[in-house]
RNA sequence: GGUCCGUUGGUCAAGCGGUUAAGACGUCGCCCUCUCACGGCGAAAACAGGGGUUCGAUUCCCCUACGGACUGCCA
């Protein structure tokens, strides 16, 4: 049989790595097979409801590449998609009324406020409620539910539990669990307003839609087995049941919409890539056979085995991402990374440079894009920066030797005219052999000078051919000057 | 409180009765080197605790501890 996954969120709100991941574990465990991947809109909570949000959800899923085959707008003849469309042909009322007759629902017109205090009354001794719905409803008879009806009272329909015996539903990562069906509360059916609780909608339309494996958070463990009842009352075949791990922040919380950096898009927004958060959430909670980490979308589509999921919760840990982006960075042709990279160059550089040659120079220095503007705002200025910077433990460098190396080559680069790298290179090699005295000794100097920067992603070199010989002089004379001031301070 | 789930280095994780307990990120050291990176090499770092079962437990069972989820007319 054809294996069918669904996604199946409700728009709310971004798209976070949890949500992200369970989309890529089902569209994974589909493809794997040749499936088919479904995209539901859950949208049946109509307080929540976030406008806009499905076009987010429908973006970060474009973006991490997770196509589906069927859904909002690409029938596969199980349509519609959007649960509150489907509300309207009154399918879940039909079914939940299916239920009632069958003795597993039954009406229930109880009050909030008597809800709240059947709540309330039951709190223990230790100020801890043990709430469950005490079926005060189920005693209604036909007349008396009949009459209210008839009167437009507000109605829910709930699920008809029983109190005694036990329940057992299967999970592929979990294994079997059984509960005492003593712990299962008849959870509501169809709300007051007339829409079917996520709950009840979820078990229809995944029956509707003929999907194969039901993909979910494990903060589903728990109401499995009243799904299970209801599978089982409607006489459906039960699905495979594969729930995953929690992902959660370093303090082991569940992520959290506050979490800046926990969505898709704010990870975007942080210079990541979208294969590099796909590969890294892949492994949260999954790894393939062998040591592999880097994976494309096609390769993890080739090696998932959703049996090799986890049971333990994993912390999303940013370093790795970060990492893992690098890796993802280094391996793009220059291409490519010149495409994203020139307009991060661009903010920070006016001047008329070589663009592309400053981007490359960062490409293996950076863990995303947003890393290039610090590294590379020295060629636009040269920064202000203190004359210790020409004193250099390894370099054996100091103020005086400093100085020296610089008064002795500026004229030497006065007079080239070739500004190559090449011949940048063969004057100070000259310079250093005829002195005899370490690269570093000319380099160090040379370097600090032109940059201004303990650190640059290049060396005195490259950074001289790209600044041009004007800026080059002009910045070796301020650093001999710099220095000047210094020695002379020092006597 | 109840129910359910989980627990291998700081983090992701392999392991599925006998291993020197992989690998990766991070950290640290060394090498390379005109700085920082990249790359290469190396180091420190883990089976939550206690009982069983067994010739032998990280692996199987039980208990405890800790963590998490659920306990909504939210999903």
């Amino acid at each position: 049989m054809k294996i069918r996954t669904r996604y199946a969120p409700s728009p709310t709100g971004k798209m976070h790595v949890g949500n992200l991941r369970t989309a890529l574990y089902e569209y994974l465990i589909a493809k794997h097979d040749g499936g088919d991947f479904i995209f539901r809109i859950e949208d049946t909570d109509t307080e929540r409801y976030v406008e806009g949000a499905i076009d987010i959800i429908n973006n970060t899923m474009s973006m991490a590449g997770l196509v589906y085959d069927e859904g909002p707008g690409k029938d596969g003849g199980y349509g519609p998609y959007v649960q509150s469309e489907r509300v309207k042909s009154g399918l879940y009322l039909e079914y939940a009324r299916k239920l009632v007759e069958k003795g597993e629902a039954y009406y229930c017109f109880c009050t909030k406020e008597r809800l709240d205090k059947l709540r309330a009354d039951s709190v223990n001794e230790n100020g801890k409620e043990t709430a469950k719905y005490d079926k005060h409803c189920l005693s209604l008879s036909k007349e008396e539910i009949e009459a209210k009806l008839a009167a437009g009272e507000p109605y829910v329909i709930r699920q008809n539990n029983p109190v005694t015996g036990t329940t057992t539903f299967s999970d592929v990562i979990y294994g079997d669990i059984t509960v005492d069906n003593c712990e299962l509360d008849d959870m509501v059916l169809i709300k007051a307003d007339g829409y079917p609780t996520y709950n009840f909608a979820n078990v229809i339309d995944d029956h509707l839609m003929k999907i194969t494996h039901v993909v979910r958070g494990n903060e589903y463990l728990s109401s499995a087995p009243k799904y299970n009842r209801l599978y089982e009352a409607f006489g459906w075949d039960i699905p495979v049941y594969i729930h995953c791990p929690t992902i959660t922040d370093e303090n082991h919380k569940k992520l959290s919409k506050r979490r800046g950096d926990a969505s898709f898009e704010d990870l975007i927004d942080l210079g990541y890539l979208p294969e590099a958060i796909v590969n890294y959430v892949a492994l949260l909670g999954w790894s393939p056979v062998d040591d592999r980490e880097i994976f494309s979308l096609e390769e993890l589509i080739n090696v998932f085995d959703y049996t090799r999921i986890s049971k333990s919760p994993a912390v999303f840990d940013i370093k790795k991402l970060s990492w893992m982006n690098s890796e993802y960075i280094k391996a793009m042709d220059d291409d490519k990374y010149l495409q994203m990279a020139v307009p991060e160059v661009k903010k920070v550089i006016t001047k008329d440079l070589d663009l592309n040659t400053i981007a490359l120079m960062c490409k293996t220095r950076i863990e995303t894009f947003k890393d290039i503007a610090e590294k590379i705002d020295f060629f636009e200025e040269l920064p202000e920066y203190e004359v210790s910077m020409y004193t250099h433990k390894k370099m054996k460098t100091n103020s005086e030797n400093s100085l020296a190396a610089l008064q002795e080559m500026l004229p030497l680069y006065e007079a080239l005219d070739d500004y190559s790298i090449e011949a940048i290179e063969k004057v100070a090699m000259d310079y250093v052999a005829s002195k005899g005295i370490k690269n570093g000794q000319a380099l160090w100097p040379l370097r600090t000078a032109v940059s201004g920067k303990q650190m640059t992603p290049a060396g005195a070199y490259e950074i001289m051919e790209v600044l041009g010989k004007e800026e080059s002089i002009s910045r070796i004379k301020a650093g001999i000057e710099k220095l000047l001031e210094d020695v002379n301070a020092a006597e």
